[in-house]
DNA sequence: TGACTCCGTTTACATGTGTAATCTAAAGTC
DNA sequence: GACTTTAGATTACACATGTAAACGGAGTCA
């Protein structure tokens, strides 16, 4: 339908200044993105731009700056992208994708505790 | 790294196919995705000659038609595209991740178990 | 007030991707 | 052998993406 946001790869990295820094002003997201990943500061105004356009990121003027700021939640990005991954990878499967995930990750035990935690609220829920 | 394999999201349903039934002729893919997907069967065929073009598929002739058969073994492409996942949505913290998954997800008390035995492999290990 | 700087806007450009149609050679059919 | 069917190869084309450079107006410093 209409609503199809996507977001690439590179917009992400933006997006997740964006989320955590809101609002944000174009310069804070450059000094936190160029040097990291080799991009220069008119690639990160290239990108900003585009996210406004596709109405993920709206602005307000701050005199002459722009202080921008997300206009989709972070979950739901976090959900459509979820889903995208398991379709694509795992036909839609998400216990593959878990199995997966637990058997090549590394987690704390504090972490291990925690996602037993979660998996207790799930049993016998089905 | 010249050996940036990428395969996209329709290249995805492609060779989620390959690596079930290979080697396999071209109609079969046909035959298993174009209604599925609303594609056309030229579709279908503009994506294998792609994923051969990428190294990604490899074929043997059979008289006039072409073999398939994948040179990527999908558990690598599984792992890379599963830490650009983790790296775009969750700034590389497989933990969240984890925990979002399991969340958003129904899993059989089946599952369930299961991923609690993985869990259990995983405890003190780090 | 003229030069410089900063910031957003426009323009650029090669590649990747979705989605085919068309072309061509070989094989099968009458 | 002429005609049709088939399968791969070639060509097409718009839009997305990565990656910037160039442009233009407003504020700043000398």
């Amino acid at each position: 339908m209409a609503n199809t946001i996507t977001i690439s790869d590179a917009e992400w990295l933006v997006m997740n200044v964006v989320w955590q820094d809101q609002p944000v002003e174009s310069q804070q997201v450059i000094d936190q993105l160029a040097k990291a990943n080799g991009w220069s500061a008119a690639t990160i105004k290239t990108m900003l731009h585009r996210l406004v356009k596709k109405k993920v990121l709206a602005f307000d003027r701050d005199g002459k700056r722009y202080l921008y700021r997300a206009v989709v939640r972070r979950a739901d990005c976090v959900r459509r992208e979820s889903r995208s991954f398991l379709d694509r990878v795992f036909g839609g499967a998400a216990a593959p994708a878990l199995m997966h995930l637990v058997k090549t990750s590394k987690l704390t035990d504090a972490e291990v505790a925690e996602l037993r935690r979660l998996l207790d609220d799930k049993e016998g829920q089905s």
